[in-house]
RNA sequence: CGCGGGGUAGAGCAGCUGGCAGCUCGUCAGGCCCAUAACCUGAAGGUCGGCGGUUCGAGUCCGCCCCCCGCAACCA
């Protein structure tokens, strides 16, 4: 059985989770749910990273000790993911005792091919921040909390030899055995290696207190670059020695473009390092504005993800977030897009082209089987550009290919008009419809996995039971197609059938209003 | 000359390897009556940022220019 394995970066328990890290999360979700639908065995691995400073400065803030405020703020993610629906097969925290010591292996083996050396870290200290400071984060050269100049200060650190990497890395990126999407990215990547002189990075701190102990040195505590990159590997079982999960390499590792950067040089340098084996791919997402505008704390536009939940629902947040641009791209959300497209897509087409066909199937007296005729080309069609979108990680595509089908099937009512027909052929059509639907809603289940579990059940398919590792759809490869036999007693996997030939319905139960108009 | 992305109908966007300019929303006119005032059909509306070039033919390739937006390493 062939294996999928994605990941999130684990995001910092700092702050509340906002909709960016909710989007890269459903997207990972989305495509973690297709491939579990296409029978392969999965792991979707996602978590928290949760030593630093800030973690340390905002514990105390909340009168907490660091790892209650941690608890509770990974408490805050985990929580949203579960109204999400987020199907993660392990949530990895980097205060976990089995990472900690896992990566104090791993610093030893690093030290032991002579890639650590002490050395001197310099930066812009502001005394009253108590922290060093980069210029980005300076207003006219001043800490923009206590309008003081930082003072440039030194301290003992050690180093990891990321500069030894430098032609490795553009060589394996260059010749796509390590992948990064989308292309412009990758463009951007090989530019800077190209350009620009890997340095050296500093892998601790002796200010901090809050990290995994330094173990050639305990006044000094890990830098989140070895800490937080080791959770790919201790998030699927690795202990710090040569044994590795069998889900690595990963197959996608998803992020934000602006964590591309360290992703595609300090991480694989590590890996190389340890001898591991390099990601498949690296896929970097885009930012979302609101409104036009950048989200920012500042300007309190960045939204929060509950408030999407309370608006629209689970499902429908996730299809707006994941359809709301390409993929890869930068794009912008605001609140009339939202509705609009909720409306259009979800209330007007998918929940009311639901509505009209099962209020006919409950004039349907007898229900027979009959293969799918009217509707098999296009709908073959469609799964062929599905599954290449979901290949290429277009998920916007798929949705769109998804959109492209229900028009389709509306059409093909107005055209045969149903309610017209009686007897053998009003059945017969009937019939060809809700096999048409069961296609759709199986197509945005990965999307919208509740809504659609409702509707699939209603037409007698029970697929929360074996969603997991469940040959159901098929694979993008036609020759290899498997079966699309839904009825419970299915075998798993019937690679010589039609999807069509042996599917099998039953007359729908009705269901309420999936998507009312809001 | 730092790197990258973008400028396409009223709005928001698609348009890999060049071949009659598309989608969603909105507007207008019709149809249908199974359905969530939904669904279907048709119409109006764009000199595809500007200038030049390659080509039988260019949003689509090349050059220059203008404007917007990210990134520019210890921000996860």
């Amino acid at each position: 059985m062939s294996k999928f394995c994605i990941t999130t970066p684990i995001y910092y328990v700092n702050d509340k989770p906002h909709v960016g890290h909710a989007y890269t999360t459903i997207a990972a979700d989305v495509l973690a749910r297709y491939h579990r639908l296409k029978g392969e065995d999965v792991f979707f691995l996602t978590g928290t990273d949760e030593h630093g400073l800030k973690i340390l400065q905002n514990a105390e803030k909340a009168g907490q000790t660091p790892q209650a405020f941690c608890d509770e703020n990974a408490d805050a993610f985990i929580k949203l993911w579960e109204s999400l629906n987020i199907s993660y097969d392990n949530f990895i925290r980097t205060t976990d005792p089995v990472h900690e010591e896992a990566v104090k292996k791993a610093v030893i083996t690093l030290n032991s091919k002579d890639l650590i050396y002490v050395g001197k870290y310099e930066g812009l200290y502001c005394v009253g921040c108590e922290q060093y400071k980069t210029t980005k984060e300076l207003v006219d050269g001043k800490c923009s909390d206590h309008q003081k100049e930082p003072i440039l200060l030194q301290e003992d650190c050690y180093f990891f030899k990321l500069s030894a990497f430098q032609d490795i890395l553009l060589k394996l990126i260059d010749s796509n055995e390590l992948i990064i999407d989308p292309l412009e990215r990758r463009n951007e990547i090989l530019g800077f290696l190209k350009t620009e002189k890997l340095e050296d990075i500093s892998i601790t701190r002796k200010k901090v207190k809050w990290g995994i102990k330094f173990p050639l040195d305990e006044e000094q505590t890990i830098y989140v670059w070895i800490d937080a990159f080791l959770n790919y590997l201790t998030g699927l079982g690795w202990q710090g020695d040569k044994e590795i999960s069998k889900f690595w390499p990963a197959d996608v590792q998803l992020m934000a473009k602006d964590i591309l950067r360290v992703h595609a040089t300090i991480w694989p340098a590590m890996l190389l390092a340890l001898d591991m084996p390099l990601p498949k791919k690296i896929f970097a997402h885009g930012y979302f504005t609101f409104e036009g505008q950048k989200m920012s704390k500042s300007l309190g536009n960045v939204i929060d993800p509950i408030e999407l939940i309370n608006l629209f629902g689970a499902d429908a947040s996730r299809y707006l977030i994941v359809s709301a641009c390409p993929f890869g791209q930068d794009g912008d959300i605001s609140k009339n897009k939202l509705y609009d497209r909720y409306n259009s897509d979800l209330a007007n087409n998918f929940g009311n082209l639901i509505s009209r066909v099962f209020r006919l199937a409950e004039r349907v007296e007898k229900f027979d089987f009959t293969p799918a005729e009217i509707f098999k080309e296009f709908i073959d069609k469609s799964w062929q550009d599905y599954h290449r979108a979901m290949k290429a990680l277009a998920l916007e595509d798929a949705v769109n290919i998804w959109v492209n089908l229900l028009n389709y099937i509306n059409k093909n009512i107005e055209t045969t008009k149903p309610w017209a027909l009686k007897g053998e052929s009003f059945n017969y059509t009937i019939y060809q419809l809700l096999l048409a639907i069961k296609n759709a809603a199986l197509m945005v289940y990965p999307f919208m996995p509740e809504k659609c579990d409702s509707i699939l059940k209603s037409l007698g398919l029970n697929l929360r039971e074996k969603a997991d590792n469940m040959a159901i759809i098929g694979s993008e490869d036609v020759k290899q197609k498997s079966s699309f036999d839904l009825t419970p007693s299915a075998p798993i996997l019937r690679s010589e059938a039609s999807i069509f030939e042996s599917s099998e319905i039953k007359k729908p139960q009705s269901l309420p209003a999936l998507f009312p108009r809001v």
